[in-house]
DNA sequence: CCTACCGATCGGTAGG
DNA sequence: CCTACCGATCGGTAGG
């Protein structure tokens, strides 16, 4: 599901935020919240407004339409530091071990968790406004996975009779499904160590 | 995703069905058709009720209630010929093979899978009426693939370090992440190849 | 099965 | 940011 890497928290005392500024981060943090909750279609406008203390109308006033207000929580996720600097590294086993180390963050991060789950299976729908948003992440996710295992073949560490493209594709799938099964039953599903798990299985030798 | 296996076409010159049943089997079609569209709760009971000519008044005549009807288009899913039969023969590598035969199946009729996608999703919300159905289904498959694969542990026949529990766990999210990429890149991903490569990937010998 | 209705809720706008 | 409103849509019921 692809969960971005949150921002280190920035000194409050920065005092660089107008009072509108900080109105806006209280709206969306109740939408990542909302959404997570219900999805995009299931999140009322004015669900969200009351749980920041204001009225739907006057949500409008910062965000003009309910697709906006997706819009800048997707926009936000992606510009929040870490993702890009995480999944932006040279492709190889460091790289998938970043994606997994993604994984390690959002499983401290459920909220995050639902969200993507959430609005990624509705984003499934062609006409949702989220479905090139997640289109386009789940295919960047696949070619940085694929040029990773490409790369450990180049160096003879895949084992005998795996290909990069299917390893590739295994792994993000395998990233989304364990994410869903992980949200049902937490304790029963080790995220991270089974993802770890999958990769090892991949390569000739160990992990590191 | 688990979806069932639809039962071979009943004779049509059976006679058997009264023009009430034949409006229920009509209706649940439409259901199915929507539900796999727009998910439930983008589903309305009155463009369900258009599809099939008549007012969501009289689909309420058939089912009392929008969960009745959810539920028994879920009912008629688990009664239909197949899905029991298929996934209730001793646990093992046929087993296994059966479970692929169903995704299998299910790449011939996307509808189904689109209907699991959406409705899983939607139903990872506790309060979602179909939530405790898939907790179920989930772990009847992760069961029944656990079985399996502890069988072919007692046979000698699954490769060193493979633990039953873990395989079981990860082809479920499996079948599960590659539903979903593949419904939203048919030509680019081959789910059956996939499972079937990620089983023989935990086998010491061939696959059959 | 339909007409006709109910109360509730939705996203969005006007006008301040 | 709010009050006040709009048109649309929702699930469900009454009464036939």
């Amino acid at each position: 599901m692809m969960g971005g890497v949150r921002a280190a928290e920035r000194s409050p005392t920065t005092g660089g935020y107008s009072k509108g500024r900080i109105r806006r981060e209280d709206i969306l943090g109740a939408a990542v919240a909302m959404y997570a909750e219900a999805g995009y279609h299931g999140s009322s406008l004015r669900e969200i407004a009351r749980r920041v203390g204001i009225t739907h109308a006057g949500l409008l006033y910062y965000f003009p339409s309910k697709e906006a207000l997706l819009a800048a929580v997707l926009e936000r996720r992606d510009a929040e530091d870490g993702e890009r600097e995480h999944l932006t590294g040279p492709p190889g086993l460091e790289a998938l071990l970043r994606l997994i180390g993604l994984a390690a963050y959002n499983v401290r991060h459920p909220g995050i968790v639902e969200l993507y789950s959430r609005l990624a299976a509705e984003a499934v729908a062609a006409d949702h406004p989220a479905h090139e948003y997640f289109e386009q992440h789940y295919r960047m996710a696949r070619e940085y996975a694929a040029e990773s295992f490409r790369a450990l073949a180049a160096e003879g560490r895949l084992r005998e009779g795996v290909d990069p493209e299917y390893a590739a594709l295994t792994l993000v799938a395998l990233m989304d499904g364990l994410q869903v099964q992980w949200l049902s039953d937490r304790g029963r599903v080790d995220l991270v160590g089974s993802l770890r798990r999958y990769v090892a299985g991949q390569l000739r030798g160990p992990l590191e």
